[in-house]
DNA sequence: TTTATTTCCTACTAATTCAGTCAAGTTTAA
DNA sequence: TTAAACTTGACTGAATTAGTAGGAAATAAA
């Protein structure tokens, strides 16, 4: 079991794109800059997970990505099992083969966990995420640097006639 | 956060020798081989799991490990921290400075999953599991071809003199 | 006192994964 | 037609995992 800076990755990126759904497709490279992701790392984790039919694309200039479904019906554990292997905590795939064939000592521990954890994070959908008091003062502030740069970019447009 | 064979041969061999705990100090070569892991790796366990307090060593013949604690006073949730880093979901180690010394958007989302995993873990003792059906069917088992040794052993040892 | 057993300690290694870069494409709106 | 944007595949340095190897120290038993 793992979660790595490619689920956490996968999801922050997810919670952008529902946050900016309103102005049409999203593009990587908006995300990349407001997230602070590389653009070739966000295009491998999107690969993914279109390829899982978490997000459609549109290419082209204007272009982006979009979720596929509405922010209620993705949920979390579905976005890191499309870039993750899984958040399965055993180490036979759930198989019970784990010792010589047989089920290892601490088999059913980690089966516990395994559901423990994919419950959890099924429960909890992008429109969950986004309606929380922390993700919406942040996701402000991100927007914020980018509303300074369109201002000082429109203020030095408006001087240079 | 990861959950490695580390951690969970952690728990494996202090559930072994939870279970053999009558016997008096349980050697690493014991449960080498009724847990199939090795003897080397088994010693780089222990020697964390010693200098984490939760067992104490007997050296020379007839040594081996002990519990440091009685079973209930045990949980799992320590013995994976002893070995593993930890089971932290977020990047930052809850520091919050995830992005740009800000919190990431998901900062939050993975503080809760690292709690409810901790949480989870923490209130499975060694007790608990050592009544759980599996385990004490898998044990039995496991003990079983070690009585089979020992009786082939006795029987060839009576036919000798 | 010797010997066998066991822990203790350090160093090494092959394989895998992560996190990310680079370089070439293809699509398509303007 | 052109440039913005996505798509794909190959590649890489660093870190971690899952061990292995070899010996030193302690100690109970012979």
């Amino acid at each position: 079991m793992r979660l790595t800076t490619k689920g956490r990755y996968a999801v922050t990126a997810m919670l952008d794109l529902a946050i900016h759904a309103e102005d049409g497709p999203v593009s990587l490279n908006d995300i990349s800059g407001r997230q602070g992701i590389s653009l070739s790392y966000l295009e491998q984790l999107f690969a993914r997970l279109r390829r899982c039919g978490l997000v459609s694309s549109v290419r082209g200039p204007g272009g982006g990505y979009q979720l596929s479904r509405a922010t209620p019906e993705i949920n979390v554990a579905e976005i890191v099992d499309a870039v993750n292997e899984s958040m399965d905590a055993t180490r036979c795939n759930k198989q019970g083969n784990c010792q010589e064939g047989f089920e290892c000592l601490t088999h059913h521990l980690w089966l516990d966990l395994s559901d423990q954890i994919h419950e959890f994070l099924e429960k909890i959908s992008l429109e969950q995420l986004i309606s929380r008091n922390e993700i919406q003062q942040t996701a402000r502030r991100q927007d914020g640097n980018n509303d300074n740069r369109i201002e000082a970019f429109l203020s030095e447009a408006a001087v240079n006639g």
